[in-house]
RNA sequence: GGCGCUAUGGUCAAGUGGUUAAGACGUCGGCUUCUCAGGCCGAAAUCGAGGGUUCGACUCCCUCUAGCGCUACCA
């Protein structure tokens, strides 16, 4: 690849970060990195009807929160400026080429209502026809056609721009995923809407004078956009203009219903966001998307952005769609977390702040013992932050009920033996004893008493944290407060031993 | 319906004529002698179906089937 790179990712900005949307952006960011070209990003927002207020700034904020930068934006802006479609509407930018189509005749104005238009749909269908426009103007001469515009304008009627389709030619290209494509211009279902009512450019069109415009070298974009590609070839020819690079990457789809993962699908969680919420972190988003439809040469599975960048290879671009699994993602998140978890343990901390488990002072004031706390809790088997509260609510936080189960455990004949002598030996250990003491006079009893396993451990652990499992008991009492563990032990006598 | 794309285990996938068909997630089993978590070890696919081509095909060709995508004054 010898010649400049430039790559965009264009979102219109009517939510928040999608997945498909983020791996989208992702995968054109590492295209333009590992070439040395220029990442560009650009506001699709033509249809002000379905922009949401903060969309964009939300798609800007997840995109950096990801770990992705960009050369040129509508917050950067370059030569190539402005970066929004709406903006550049406004300077005329799509008009001019609008304009050079109407008078050249390879686009025209339409008056039909959306009215006649279902009609003409619907009596297709029932003649089991493809959709296809039917142009209006068939055998008239330019004179005869602009007499109609000027009879429909008197009327009222407000005209899009269609474009006029060369039906007999077929576009052509060689994908950079899919390898060689052709379809025919028949196929698009004719003369198709360039400029709407209200004078937004269609997204077909303003694609084309925005990549054309801003150089854009390479389009890579969504498998659902092939049979957008004949359209967009279509205004690159009629314009005169080199077309750019496509590459087609196959979809993620929604593992339960095989579908392209919708927006609207609730059973998976799909927004970058509301990972971020439940506290995954940005490089595991980043290293289980770029392993949904790619694949590295190695072995290996756990990647950074820039171990991404530099192996990227796009002829290792899948072209069968991936189902998104949640597990995998969840394990490489594990994975993110356990690999600098004194980076993670703010977050950690933080959630047990949120879940109200201890206040911000507090939280500060302790945070070793938190931190101890939370590592002993089991937060290498956590598949995100969110998890830890759960794990450390008891017996840290607040202690459970005393089930029957506990109480038989209590009152066994074995229970009582080893209880009495647990009191005897936790109260003559040091309130600084360690883990090895507390075990080792475990051991002790076992050894005293002859009792071991289930039986000597339950009554121990029931009487000191009120659970029958949990993790590691000897760990667990050196962060355990002494006086509470000891008032634990004495509830427990006088409700149950007596 | 039309056009296009895709097809290796539950999932992500490596593999480009001769391999014991990598690896990972998940699952199941065992071990780590309190449990949980973690760790370690191990198990499980003949490559959508049917035809070819070839000494030999998951790898090449054909047909079929299935799935997905598009078919808007949405992007």
């Amino acid at each position: 690849m010898t010649e400049d790179i430039r790559v965009r990712y264009a979102p219109s900005p009517t939510g928040h970060l999608h997945i498909g949307n983020a791996r989208t952006a992702i995968f054109n960011w590492l295209f333009a990195r590992h070439y040395n070209g220029t990442f560009i990003i650009r506001i699709e927002d033509t249809d002000s009807a379905r922009n949401i207020a903060d969309g964009e700034k939300s798609q800007l904020d997840n995109l950096a929160w990801l770990g992705l930068d960009w050369d040129e934006s509508p917050d950067k802006p370059g030569e190539y400026g402005p970066y929004r479609q709406s903006e550049r509407n406004e300077q005329g930018v799509y008009q001019e080429f609008i304009d050079a189509l109407l008078a050249n005749g390879q686009a025209y104005k339409s008056y039909k209502t959306s009215e006649q238009l279902a009609e003409e749909r619907e009596a297709q269908q029932a003649a089991k026809q493809a959709p296809h426009y039917i142009y209006e103007y068939e055998g008239l001469t330019n004179e005869e056609r602009e007499a109609k515009y000027a009879e429909f304008e008197a009327q009222g009627l407000k005209p899009v721009v269609r474009f006029r389709v060369p039906e007999e030619k077929v576009f052509a290209w060689d994908d950079i995923v899919k390898g060689h494509i052709e379809i025919g211009a028949k196929e698009v279902g004719g003369d198709w809407v360039i400029q709407k009512a209200d004078g937004m450019p269609t997204y077909n069109f303003a694609v084309v004078v925005d990549d054309h415009l801003m150089k854009i070298s390479h389009v890579l974009r969504g498998d659902d956009h092939v049979s957008n590609t004949p359209k967009q070839m279509m205004i690159y020819d009629a314009l005169g203009w080199d077309v750019p690079k496509f590459g087609h990457m196959a979809l993620i789809i929604n593992g339960e219903t095989g579908k392209k993962l919708s927006k609207r699908d609730e059973n998976v969680l799909q927004f970058v966001e509301q990972y971020k919420e439940l506290g995954y972190q940005p490089q595991a988003m980043v290293n289980f998307i770029g392993l949904l439809g790619w694949s590295p040469k190695g072995e290996d599975e756990i990647f950074s952005l820039e171990e991404f960048k530099n192996m990227f290879d796009e002829t290792r671009l899948s072209k069968a769609n991936a189902k998104f699994d949640q597990k995998k993602l969840e394990w490489i998140n594990n994975q993110w977390m356990r690999r600098d978890t004194a980076a993670v343990m703010p977050q950690l901390i933080q959630e047990l702040v949120n879940a109200d488990l201890i206040s911000e002072s507090d939280a500060q004031l302790k945070k070793d013992w938190l931190a101890d706390v939370i590592k002993i809790a089991g937060v290498d088997g956590i598949s995100y932050t969110r998890e830890i509260v759960a794990l450390v609510r008891k017996p840290f936080f607040e202690l459970g009920d005393v089930t029957d189960e506990m109480v038989d455990y209590l009152t066994s004949d074995d229970g009582r033996k080893v209880f009495d002598a647990w009191e005897a030996a936790y109260t003559a250990l040091p309130n600084d004893a360690t883990a090895e003491d507390y075990m080792a006079a475990i051991r002790g009893i076992q050894n005293d008493l002859e009792i071991k396993g289930r039986n000597l451990w339950n009554p121990i652990r029931i009487a000191t944290t009120h659970e029958i499992q949990g993790p590691n008991l000897p760990e667990m009492l050196v962060v355990l407060d002494k006086n509470t563990v000891l008032q634990t032990m004495a509830d427990i006598k006088q409700k149950y031993l007596n």
